[in-house]
DNA sequence: ATTTAAAATTAAAATGGTTATAATTATCTA
DNA sequence: TAGATAATTATAACCATTTTAATTTTAAAT
């Protein structure tokens, strides 16, 4: 586990404190924050960081591969975990939950009877989560 | 295969030349169109259509199923497919691909070992198309 | 075919998330 | 510590999408 100076030396971004604070929240917690949350969150250790450098910061480690975006319908969330996962969506609570995934090989194999080479892939699976299902006896 | 009147019927949809206009433009083309592809499609055969009318059409659409709605990076993108496939999505011209899948079951299996009922999936593969590697030879 | 009520469309303005701008401040290297 | 570079800030701008209110169209009944 690498700390963070040495990852952003690695990247050549400048140590600067509202980095290190979105790295440290998006990375500690894994609830794919939009960017509000974020910009909530780190408020609270530096009060004057403004929005325009969430999204900024957010983007240069999207642009650098430490962290990734996607869209829960038109809602726009970040996550910290670039290890290949897929993602479970609950329809009712909203909840996004991390999963493991094994069948790349596969699906990398199918890419390439179509001449295709896979870069990466997005997984996500829709439905109810256990929560919700037992909470919805009414 | 029914017609669109029959469909329109069946979903409660008035028959307006809008509707039918971009319900048929969305499933003669599979080429997974955003808004103001639609709106200059449909733009030929109806002058005076509006901006807001294609989006109105397209989000009453999706509401009743007749439509997907997706993102590739941050624009928004319409399928008119809306038996369950998957996308390729070619990371240097930006085409998307529409592909059979079948691992559905396995995809279901394993949300059911985790107490999830699955509704939907949505599965993206990002790569390089075979076009492309062919033209990347410089 | 007319009439009427409900629904859909239109043009325009408003909204909201995100990005660009320009000035200020912080970081890094020497 | 100084100077050069890069990042941050506050603000304004942007642009895709939605809302609003007036007008037009549709569907059903006459």
């Amino acid at each position: 586990m690498e700390n963070i100076e040495t990852i952003f030396k690695e990247k050549h971004l400048n140590l600067t404190k509202p980095r290190i604070e979105i790295y440290k929240f998006i990375k500690a917690h894994p609830i794919h924050p939009t960017a509000e949350t974020v910009y909530r969150a780190v408020q609270k250790k530096l009060p004057n960081i403004s929005f325009a450098t969430v999204y900024n910061v957010l983007n240069k480690f999207i642009e650098l591969g430490l962290v990734k975006e996607f869209n829960i319908g038109k809602e726009t969330r970040f996550d910290g975990n670039t290890v290949p996962h897929i993602h479970f969506v609950c329809l009712k609570c909203g909840k996004v939950e991390d999963a493991d995934f094994s069948g790349y090989d596969k699906i990398s194999e199918a890419a390439q009877k179509r001449g295709w080479d896979v870069k990466e892939f997005s997984l996500f699976i829709y439905g109810i989560c256990p929560q919700c299902k037992k909470s919805s006896n009414h």
